[in-house]
DNA sequence: TTGCGAATGTTATAATGTTGCAAACCTAGC
DNA sequence: GCTAGGTTTGCAACATTATAACATTCGCAA
């Protein structure tokens, strides 16, 4: 199994975490945009697990903080994180899931669990390719690919053989 | 081009309609299931065009027709056309789309044109095998696939060139 | 024909996402 | 330091999408 099957395993989450507020601080410092207060502590509550959450779990997390937000407030710091690619939405969830490859230009895949709810992001050159190749083949020019597979994890597939 | 490409041609879309309707007959028949006349409107409504409809607009479409409709006759008239294979919802659309494989097993794979709001369904084995591929290296079990890809129709593409 | 499950009607409400405008806040140039 | 201009946030209202709960009607079959 890859390193990149974490979501699936047990592991010290808390490096997760750091290491995409680092990575964070890094590319918008490159980029030049503002990380700013907000905007960096919903990356942190996307990031509090691998389940997706959606804007008002985000929203409601923020209130009991103290923190006086509304939707917009969520929104427009999701939609920061989009364009930065900090974050992905998941559309057949609609929630948001921390990038796992920031900075790499990448077509995320998806895999997330019925039962746990976790969600691994893949990428896959194979599959990229063929996505590419079939939407070729129909002169189709491809701008953003959505790719989600739901089903079963390994470890609730084992706990499912159990019973 | 394929034949399967109508959506992006001009074609005798009376017949995309007409076949559609045949076939989700026969497959109810079959099915031994009822394809009642609400049932069938919503799906003769959704095959209007090649452009997702949202179900708001499949409402005001029955409203206007003088049928009293509330939203759960239209989402319950569109989880039945789902459950059998006769639509397909655009999760990035949040809207519904005839289904242009009924009957045959397949994963839809969307070409939705941002430009002109048409969506082509495609089947591609390539595609279909490397994200079964992928899963199976995470040892993941996949149950559904999302799959939608946006971007410029081949039409779409030719008159931005033009410009 | 009468009984039963499937389908629909009806009302209300939940969940998700957006608009518009005003206030606060950086930040660069003077 | 000041100040002008753009960016970010606060805030209120609203729009869109989807579901819950319960009553009623319909279709079919014993
Ligand atoms: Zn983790
Ligand atoms: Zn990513
Ligand atoms: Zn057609
Ligand atoms: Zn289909």
């Amino acid at each position: 199994m890859s390193a990149s099957a974490l979501p699936y395993r047990p592991h010290n989450h808390d490096t997760c975490v750091s290491d995409a507020l680092a990575d964070a601080r890094e590319i918008c410092q490159q980029k030049n945009v503002r990380l700013t207060a907000t905007r960096e502590r919903v990356l942190e509550l996307i990031w509090q697990s691998h389940k997706p959450l959606g804007a008002y779990d985000v929203l409601a997390e923020l209130a009991s903080e103290g923190h006086n937000a509304a939707p917009p407030t969520v929104y427009r710091a999701l939609d920061f994180l989009q364009q930065h690619g900090l974050v992905h939405r998941i559309a057949s969830l609609n929630a948001f899931t921390g990038c796992a490859h920031t900075g790499e230009k990448h077509t995320g895949m998806f895999l997330i669990c019925r039962a746990c709810g976790n969600v691994l992001e893949l990428t896959d050159t194979h599959v990229s390719t063929a996505i590419h190749n079939a939407a070729d083949a129909e002169a189709f020019r491809v701008e953003n690919i959505t790719l989600e597979v739901s089903g079963l994890c390994p470890r609730c597939l084992a706990e499912k053989n159990h019973e």
